[in-house]
DNA sequence: TCTTCACATCGACGCTTGTCGATGTGTCGA
DNA sequence: TCGACACATCGACAAGCGTCGATGTGAAGA
């Protein structure tokens, strides 16, 4: 609906013609156009999977996890070393289990989340190739 | 000014006494307390970096910035294949300065960002740690 | 059967965030 | 000196998110 249009969508009359030290001298707004990094999907996908990461409270919550002996923790031990009220840890934990960080089993009265054992790895290996891929 | 009290602060008196198959049989709610794990300050630094990647649109800018030959670009070229305006690709570009992934350089009218080298690898090894760490 | 407990879910509230149009700033050619 | 251009900043708006208290659900002991 707000399909505006870029100035560089035409051709190039800047004032200075092109940079001084550009990588592409002559061709600036060079028209590669979607294609090249991820789609716009993939980024979808990719962000969501790492907003799920992206609060100091979820955070922590893995790292409590994590440092358990059998890597899994009932409920009620996390409310407390994270100060926040027993709702706020559940949803917590429900978002980092949907986002396929955390799996949820229940025995007798009490829920033990556990980590899924690839799953942060995966989530590392995927971004890693944004990082500078410079010969 | 919220500290509720948990459930599990006083002496445990769960009808089950304890679960059966819990890792510490006996200790259920081991007051091993704060001190595992993240603190709140760690949590929130790494967190606020995580966050700045957090969104589909400032990945794809990543993305975008790594697959440019010298790994620069300018804004120009930013806007259209993200179909967004200019101001907002400045705002992204600059959530992502802030949180130390891309380095500005001006020259002559234009301003091209680039990756900074190590960031998003030291980030990766901040976040490798929460994985699984059973033995 | 009734009570108690651990946990999940439900609304609600306030703060944060992504996006936009409008405008300001600095640079460069005419 | 003036105009055109690339980019940053500002103010505003809607949507999303974190947190809470209240309530529902299922399991286990009395």
């Amino acid at each position: 609906m707000n399909a505006i249009s870029t100035p560089c969508g035409d051709q190039r009359a800047a004032p200075g013609g092109a940079p001084p030290a550009a990588p592409a001298a002559d061709a600036h707004c060079s028209p590669r156009g979607r294609g090249d990094g991820l789609g716009a999907e993939a980024a979808l996908a990719l962000a969501t999977r790492v907003k799920a990461l992206a609060d100091p409270s979820r955070l922590r919550l893995l790292s409590l996890i994590a440092a358990t002996p059998e890597s899994e923790t009932c409920v009620c031990d996390l409310t407390e070393p994270l100060g926040l009220g027993q709702p706020t840890v559940s949803h917590h934990l429900r978002v980092l289990q949907d986002a396929g960080f955390l799996r949820r089993e229940k025995r007798g009265v009490w829920a033990y989340y556990s980590l899924v054992p690839g799953a942060l790895d995966d989530l590392v290996e995927t971004l890693r190739p944004l990082a500078s891929r410079a010969p």
